[in-house]
RNA sequence: CGCGAGGUAGAGCAGCUCGGAAGCUCGCCGGGCUCAUAACCCGGAGGUCACAGGUUCAAAUCCUGUCCUCGCAA
């Protein structure tokens, strides 16, 4: 069975470099251009470029789908599977041929772009991933396959994403197979449960102390990779990487600062919230001690 | 040529404006105090101040070039 396969991000690298870890027969890469990116807008290209390379497999990057319609027609393959492309495919690709996705959510929850990063947002303790057809819609189609996946209170986007990406290749791997056995059984999704969620936001990634310590934390998990949770200290914009809810109670106000010293706290709504990696403008990343220990605090509350 | 910050001991920083014996916090090693400690006290090791040229009696500091790191914006 011939596959065509899109996909840009980390999550989606995981499964490519799976399917051909488990000799599956990938004929194309389909992922986004290259994008200007960082200090002097250099052209960037998405790293799953390099292992389709590797493995000799062509790649495709298509600026509107659309447009290309006739080199779709033109590919010799049997069925499209996607994982996180970042992009809708338009009805006139998906009339082509067979087209399943992986997602990283228990559908009908948390369709949309942001799957992983909402089940932190939201403190959830349970998530999974979901083997599903793609359809027109926004992760709307039938269901082949999902599973559950246990959200461990340190794991953040980073460790979320790989074991949800390692058991969406199992699962996606098992739905091959049952599709080339001709065994395949699909679900049509209960749309009265859906919930949807939406591409984040850099000011999303703003740390306001007048929420919750946990809910705090939970920014900082969902956001570690990227925006990365932040607030404003005097002039300067601190990054923090990883924080916990600190096992103590103060009756400061809301975003003082109450330990500079060992620990790096600020008060929260509810509790205080310790920063244990963070970074500064223009500095580097650093867990919690380095940076107090070099750096000059000119206030000590949160601009708020 | 998008805007900006920075490279000084194992880590994080000050010193640079106004050239003149390398400092601070933490860590590390040794000793002391303590029921005890991430606490406190005393002592110690550890740095060609990113690299290369230049100016000077003298350069971390001034000038020129190179390499590297990072923040913002897209």
């Amino acid at each position: 069975m011939k596959i065509l396969f899109f996909g840009t991000p980390r999550f989606a690298e995981i499964i490519l470099q799976g399917l051909f870890d488990n000799n599956f027969d990938v004929v194309g890469v389909v992922c986004q251009n290259d994008k200007p990116a960082g200090r002097g807008n250099k052209m960037k290209t998405p790293h799953i470029v390099e292992i389709a390379r590797e493995k000799g497999v062509p790649v495709y990057q298509f600026e509107k789908i659309r447009e290309h319609i006739e080199d779709f027609k033109a590919m010799d393959y049997d069925l499209a599977v996607t994982a996180s492309y970042g992009k809708i495919l338009p009805k006139s690709f998906l009339d082509l041929k067979p087209c399943i996705n992986v997602h990283p959510s228990m559908l009908p929850k948390y369709r949309g772009a942001t799957p992983i990063q909402s089940a932190l947002l939201n403190g959830d303790t349970m998530t999974g991933v979901s083997i599903m057809k793609t359809e027109v819609g926004m992760d709307d189609g039938d269901i082949f396959v999902q599973k559950e996946v246990e959200i461990l209170p340190e794991d953040d986007y980073v460790s979320l994403l790989d074991k949800l990406a390692k058991v969406g290749l199992d699962l996606l791997i098992e739905t091959l197979h049952k599709i080339e056995n001709g065994n395949a059984i699909r679900t049509p999704q209960d749309d009265s449960k859906a919930t949807f969620v939406k591409l984040i936001q850099k000011e999303d990634a703003l740390l306001d102390f007048s929420m919750s310590a946990q809910s705090l934390v939970n920014k900082v998990r969902a956001f570690c990779e990227n925006p990365v949770a932040f607030f404003h200290l005097g002039e300067d914009r601190i990054k923090v990487y990883k924080a916990k809810v600190a096992n103590m109670s103060t009756d400061a106000p809301v975003g003082q600062i109450i330990s500079t010293k060992k620990h790096f706290q600020i008060q929260a709504a509810d509790g205080v919230f310790e920063i244990l990696k963070c970074q500064a403008s223009g500095g580097k990343v650093m867990d919690a001690s380095s940076f107090l220990n070099g750096y000059r605090f000119k206030t000590m509350a949160v601009s708020l």
